[in-house]
DNA sequence: CCCTGCGTTTCGATTTTCGAAGCGCTCGCC
DNA sequence: GGCGAGCGCTTCGAAAATCGAAACGCAGGG
């Protein structure tokens, strides 16, 4: 499998639309996933594996090389991997669709089965929306 | 393959978390690009189909019946599919992603093939961030 | 009547993902 | 030194998702 760049042809577009590239990369499983756990810090492959629910070790060796290849994931001297400052942004921009995915639970019904760390988001929302989530980011509980 | 919905275990997760259900429900391939192509109105079966790089049908048929499960999408009596407000938020939620994805093709390549519509998000960035991108959206061309 | 486009289904071929096993390595420990 | 545990990573067959082309019945127009 190619790995999406913006400015040439991917998978479902030809026309090499940045956004195109990025729904070919985070379209695939465990993209969104992989960033979305590494927002905390960097992690080593196995533990970053079982943080995603023991996704398959081929599926994550070649998430990751994608990634890496596009620059938002890199590789620590210690073989650690961690968000770039383009793969934090990512981060940030998938902050909307946490908060998006909070309404759709609870549109969907009214008692869906509380995760205790789903406060956090909720909180967040209410919250002064001022400054975009700043850098330290992620205050307190994880808003999965 | 089961619809995700919050609330119950979905696809590599089984803790039914909101934000692991819309991120196997969008990590599908197509759903994103589905969801983004109606987000200027409602279209029938084979235009969208034609919109979305000629997808097949199949695919197609279902993820539409996912979306439309999910409540994002409904269909309308004259059979067109259209977004739902929950729809349209998630494709507001979207927009940050549309804009990273500018910045993701700036920062790889200094000159990368620009698409004419491409410059819509690249102003909408600049502009005044004030207010979530109202109602009326979309203002002009298509951000992709 | 015929042609075109529609929404939708079906089915075999291809691609992607899974999942378990294994490799070589480092580290702390007895 | 020998041992076990954890690590990053690879390999490979099986299962699942996706593709792509064909077809169906239906509507409308010429």
């Amino acid at each position: 499998m190619s790995n999406p760049k913006p400015g040439e042809p991917v998978r479902g577009s030809t026309s090499g639309r940045p956004l195109m590239a990025a729904l070919d990369l985070f379209g695939r499983r465990w993209s969104l996933r992989i960033v979305w756990e590494l927002r905390s810090g960097p992690l080593g492959f196995r533990p970053l594996q079982k943080q995603c629910d023991d996704m398959s070790s081929s599926v994550m060796r070649q998430r990751l090389s994608e990634l890496m290849d596009a620059h938002v994931v890199r590789q620590l001297p210690d073989s650690r991997y961690e968000l770039t400052a383009l793969g934090r942004d990512a981060c940030l921009a998938l902050d909307p669709l946490a908060r998006w995915s909070q309404r759709w639970a609870a549109e969907l019904e009214p008692e869906p089965a509380r995760h205790p760390d789903d406060q956090a988001a909720t909180r967040a929302t209410r919250a002064t929306r001022a400054r975009t989530v700043g850098e330290g980011a992620v205050e307190g509980g994880s808003a999965d």
